[in-house]
This record gives C-alpha cells, structure tokens and sequence, in this order.
DNA sequence: AATGAATGAGCTTTCATTCAT
DNA sequence: GATGAATGAAAGCTCATTCAT
C-alpha cells in the first residue's frame, strides 16, 4: 500500500514521528494533539498504536522533541561568538539583533510548546529557558560589560534584559500570540533596537538618533 | 454540611465558578481544567454538572472570565490619560512603565490564559490582544509623537513596539513562563527603561545616562 | 412576570402539566421530554422542579395522562352504541367506519405514546391497549355475528380484526409513522371499506366468494 | 478470559454490535439502549468505548442496521414478482398474503424500530418507508389493476390500502405493541382475507355491493 | 405554590496504552 | 515494524429528583 501521508516515507519512523508531534504540539497543543493523530500524521495506521513502538509513551516524545531542538540551540548559548568583534559596536549589536530574531523564528514552533506547556510540565522548562533565554540574556549582559566602559554588572543585566527583552517580546506576540503588525518591519526594527542601545551605554563617543 | 471548598461561600456561586475556572485555566490550561474540577473548586460536588447550572458550558465560563477581565482593561486603553501631565518627560515615562507592570501583573492570569489558549480560540483573542495590547502600544505611540519633536508616526510605533515590548516580555517571562530573576528589581528595570526611551526621543534637552 | 408559554394560565397548573406533557410524549417520546421542558411548556419555571408539587414522579405524569385519555374512551367500548339500529347495514358500517376514524385521530397523541413506549412500559399498555383496542374490535365481531346470520364467533372475529385493523392502519401510517396518500381521501376509503365488510358477510345476497 | 456475552464471538465484532444493537433499539427504543449496554451484548467491556472502532457513534450503528435491513427488502419491492401468474386469482391471492405477513414478521425488528423512531429521526424513514411500505402498496395496486377489468386506479390504490393495511396492522399490533390473538390463526386469517379482497373486486361473477 | 440551587447517576465520546498477530 | 482490536479512565454534559426558602 501506499504512504499517503505528508511526511516523508524515506525518514526513519522514529524521526517522522517526533516532526510531525512537534508541529502538532505547535499547533494544537500537547493535550489537542491525540497519538492517533500523531500517527496519522508520520504515516502509521491512527490508533494502531504504532508510536509506542519507538516511544514508550506520548510525553516521551515531547520530551525528546524539545531536546532535539536545544541541541540545535547550544551555539546560541555563547551569543559572543555570533557577535565576533567587528571593531564597530553598531555593526555588532546589528548582527547580534538580527541573528538573535533569526533564532527566534526558527524556534518559533519550540517556543509555542513551551509557553503552552509551560505550567503543566514546568520540569522540561528548566532546561529549555535555560538554553533560550536565560544564558542568551546573560551572554548579552557579559559582552555589554566588556563593550561599555564603566557600565556594572546589574546594570548590564537589566539592561540586557530589557534590550533582548524587546526583540523576545516581538516574536512572542507575533508567533505565539499572533499578534501582527505592531512595528512596520524588521529592519526598521533593528535599526531602532541598535539606538536605543547605544543609548543606554555610557558611552564617550557621540551618538546619533535617527 | 460544611463547604470544604477554598472558596469563599459567601460570594454567589456563578462568581466563585468564574473566578476559580480562570484560577485553574490560568494553572493548567483550558483543557487541563476539567469540569470536576472547577466545581470542586467553587465548593460544588464535583462532576455534579452543577456548573451546568450557571452556565451553558465550559467555554463560556471561559468567555464570561474573560470579558470580566477585559472591562476592567477599559482604563487601560488610553494610557495617555495615566501619563497625564506632569510637566516632566522623565517623570511621565516613570508613572507609564510602573502603571503599565502593574497592569501585567493585575492581568497575569489572563495574560497565561491568552497565551495557552491563543491557537485553539483565536476568535477569543481578538478583543482581548486588542485591549490589553494593541491599543496600548497604539495610545504610547501617540504619546510619542506628541511628546517628541520631530518623530514620525512609524518610528513612534517602533519605539512604542520596543519600548512596551521590553516590559512585557519581562512579565511574560516571569508570570507566564516562570522564568525568574532575569533582571534585578522592579525599580531598577524602572530607571533604565526610562534612560533607554528617553534616549530614542530626538530631544533637544542633554540626556544624562544614570 | 408575564407568563409568555403558550400554555392557558387560566386552567389550573396540574392540568396544564398533563397536557404539554403528553403533547410533549407524543412529539419527542418520553424520554425525550425532559421534566424541564415539560415544566417550561407548563408556564414553570424550567429545571425548578415545580411539577413535583403536583406529581410525585415524571412517570406518574404520563400514567395519569393516559389514563385521562383512557377515561374519554369508555364510550368507544361498546361500539354498537354508536352504530345504533339505523336498519340499514350499509349505513350502520359507514357509520362504524366514520366513528372509528375519528377516534383514532382523536386519539393520535395516545397512540403515538403507546406505540413508542409500548415496550419500556408494558403494564401501561394493557389497560389502554383493551379499552382502545381489543374491546373494539370485540365489540364489532359481537354486532357483526348478530347482524349477518350464520356468522359463526370466530369468523367473526377474524373478520373484525382484518376490518377494523385495515382503518387502524390507515391512521398508524398517518398518525404515528407519518406517511402520508397510501389512499386518496376518506370518504373513499370509508366507501370502499363498506363494501369490503359486506363482501364478507354471508349476506342473504348471493355472495360469491367463501 | 471467557467471552461472557450472549453474542456469537466467531462473528466479527462489527457485525455482533449491529445485531445486538438493533435487537436493543428494538427491545428498548434507541434511547433506551446504552452505548455500554450495546458494548456488553456485544461482548465488549460496558463502557469502554470500543463501539467506537467500529462505528464513529451511536446513530451511525442505527444507520448502518437499518440500511442492512433494508437491503434484504429490495425483493419485496415487487411483490409482483412473488405473486407471479399462477393462473387462478385466490391461490395468488393466497401467496400475497402469506408472503407479506412472512416478510412483516422477518421485518418486525426493523417495524419496531422504525415506529418508535420515527418522530424523532424521521428522515432514517424515508427510505425505509418507501421500501417497506409505499412501494408496495403501489405494487399490489398494480397487480389489481391488471387481474380486476374495470377497476380504476384511484380504487385500486384505496383497496390495496386497506387489503395490505389489514394485514399490517395485525402484525403491528402484535409484533410492535404486543397485542395478542385479535385473530385465531394465520391461515383464518390468510382464507378470510382472500374472501375480502375477491369481494373488493368487479369479478365477472355477479358481484353485488359496489 | 413556586423557585433557585444542588446532586448523583447516567449519558456519549475521547484517548493513552496494551497486546496478539 | 506495523496493525486491528480492546480497555480503563476520564472527559463534557444531561437529567430526574430533592430541598430550603
């Protein structure tokens, strides 16, 4: 017989089983996303109880899904290396503005499951924000540190939090809430991201609004 | 007998109902409060039905919660009219920040409510975003434009955007994700969030970074 | 409060319960009539258990109903009554046929109950089942052995049930199953039936057929 | 573990769960007849939810069981074809009658089903109605036509109608209320509906009441 | 007499999981 | 490795009935 499903027949089992839960999780949520859907969904016979197979339960492909996705994330942990030195702050908060949305987007689907998630399986959080958020704002707080003379740690730390803190908060409502449209684009965007930053730092040289 | 319910037996029954579904909606998500539970909750027999008596059906627990909350959100509407005039860009943007973290953690059981439920009830989201989001951002970009010589329209919505965003993402990631301790306290997030907006006004007046 | 149900609030509540309840029995069966419907058609409040001031369970509501139906058919027992001594056959049948089918569709309601719940109440349907029946089509086979000489009892009775039951028939298709022109109009029908009895009857004519 | 139902397990579980759901809804009304209790005599675990492997829900088991019934109908649709010329009017009279009462009785089931449902599903009737009774009372109509000279057709369908109709209401009174022994026996009853019908029609023999 | 509120039992349906084949 | 069938538990919801007011 035929595979008529979307997923891809030539994938192992096991790997169309966690995309298609993942974009189900996404979609729908953990308790919308029934197994027999999930199945369907990779191409196994719905309510065969195929997944079982190779999970021993729902909640274990959840959790294997989220960790595949925090292993693709570990580069982004040290945000300092994205940033590099190009000898030009601007240039480098630039960079690391539009590298740290690109992220966000491609963990768009992750970052759904997480927030929906979010307080029934506080336990596969930990990690998760810890990866995404967490050291990514204190990665951010430690190069502000190194960048702007005279600017301490507290400070870099909320400052970090409020700058990141805005990009976070675009894609948060544009997908995870669905919010559109609040800033005209994204360049417009980061563009405007790099000054306020470069205004909150002490700086000697003399800044520029645009 | 005795009400062993939490709840308070004094307030009538269709209030308790609400208030203790949009406790649970906001603990365990819409699916994950289940009927039962809600009327154990509101100090009913659980899986009595007798929440049927009050209302129609589970969703519109939810939807009569919801509205609740959102008149209380009227205000919100026009933050200009909290700004107010003090005569003081710095001083303003101060009330505004404090006012609009007040209003996030007043409204954090909706915001968690929103954010869980926002892909299976979009519809449900329209007016409630619409109040407690868009129409802020909206109303501080007004406030931008006429505050600020010289700023255009789609720059205030950026700086609006970036500006309300840092604040929220900051409450979304503590009320919503539990993700805590990013920034040190409320006052200090305060002080540089201010610094940071006044320092994407184009302002005649010398800026001083504190 | 006005009482907007259709239901007279001149006639006293416990009539106006039988009656919206055995309409009710009759349009969505028994079990489809839930008391609060019963009560709401009643001029009651819905679900405030007012029809249990007036009877002590649903049940005794449709037993007291049909019981009143069965009241006004007492006259029906005897139908020789009703053909009376017109010393004409032909006239005393049609008069028979008539009376017949209008009891019938006077009786609809009823026989629409006792059709649907015949089997989940079987000890309801013996005392209405021989008033509305049995003790009809008794009574015709007692005037047809009187009419027609040499009629022996249990011709008679053979005769009666394939008579009366070819009318019966008529109006369950009609009244309880709803299907409609399986005969033109009733005169014709009641026409027909005259010379279909006189046919059978070994009738001082010359009949040909035994 | 033993199989404790009352179902044969050799037949396949789809099959069991139509027959012993359409001898329910005919013991005890569709209503009356519990999903768990169709699932028990089934031989399945009450309550379990295993009908739904089967059938997507409870009125799609009515659905399929009447449609099963009605199939093995589709002969009776021209009785005609039963009648067929065996030369000599009575005896195929005779074969008419004993054929439409074998059929209302292997269809009794299926009558008392149809009866009690019908108010509350009546577009399941449609077909089965048309099956089951119009199309042949029109086909016996027919037959009058051709075998009686002289017989119109709006009187033929009038005596079809009540020659048919005497026949079925005897075996609605039985096998859907319950009524007993109006009659003797079939076979007085097969003979003196022979009678009747022969009466009914404009024979070459002198026929006296018209 | 009437009502608002409550309740226990039952309903149809969903679903994660198991297991023999 | 995959499947069809089965199952226990729980879901949302309905309803006949009771009772204090």
């Amino acid at each position: 017989m035929f595979t008529l499903g979307v997923a891809d027949s030539s994938t192992p089992t096991r790997e169309r089983i966690v995309d298609e839960a993942m974009r189900l999780f996404g979609e729908v949520g953990y308790k919308g996303a029934s197994v027999a859907r999930i199945e369907a969904a990779a191409g196994l016979q719905p309510g065969s109880g195929g997944l079982y197979h190779h999970f021993s339960s729902k909640e274990e492909v959840l959790v294997v899904g989220i960790r595949r996705h925090l292993d693709r994330l570990d580069a982004l942990r040290d945000i300092r290396r994205v940033i590099g030195d190009l000898g030009d702050t601007r240039a480098e908060l630039k960079v690391t503005a539009r590298y740290f949305l690109a992220e966000l987007d491609a963990q768009a689907e992750l970052l759904r499951i997480l927030v929906s998630e979010s307080r029934s399986r506080p336990q596969l959080l930990t990690e998760a924000v810890d990866k995404l958020i967490s050291s990514t704002f204190d990665s951010f707080a430690d190069w502000l540190v190194d960048t702007a003379d005279g600017l301490d740690r507290d400070r870099a730390r909320t400052v970090s939090a409020l700058a990141l803190g805005s990009l976070l908060s675009s894609r948060l409502l544009r997908n995870v809430l669905g919010v559109d449209a609040l800033a005209p684009d994204d360049e417009s965007t980061v563009e405007a991201w790099v000054d306020m930053v470069c205004g909150m730092l002490p700086s000697d040289e003399p800044r520029v609004n645009t």
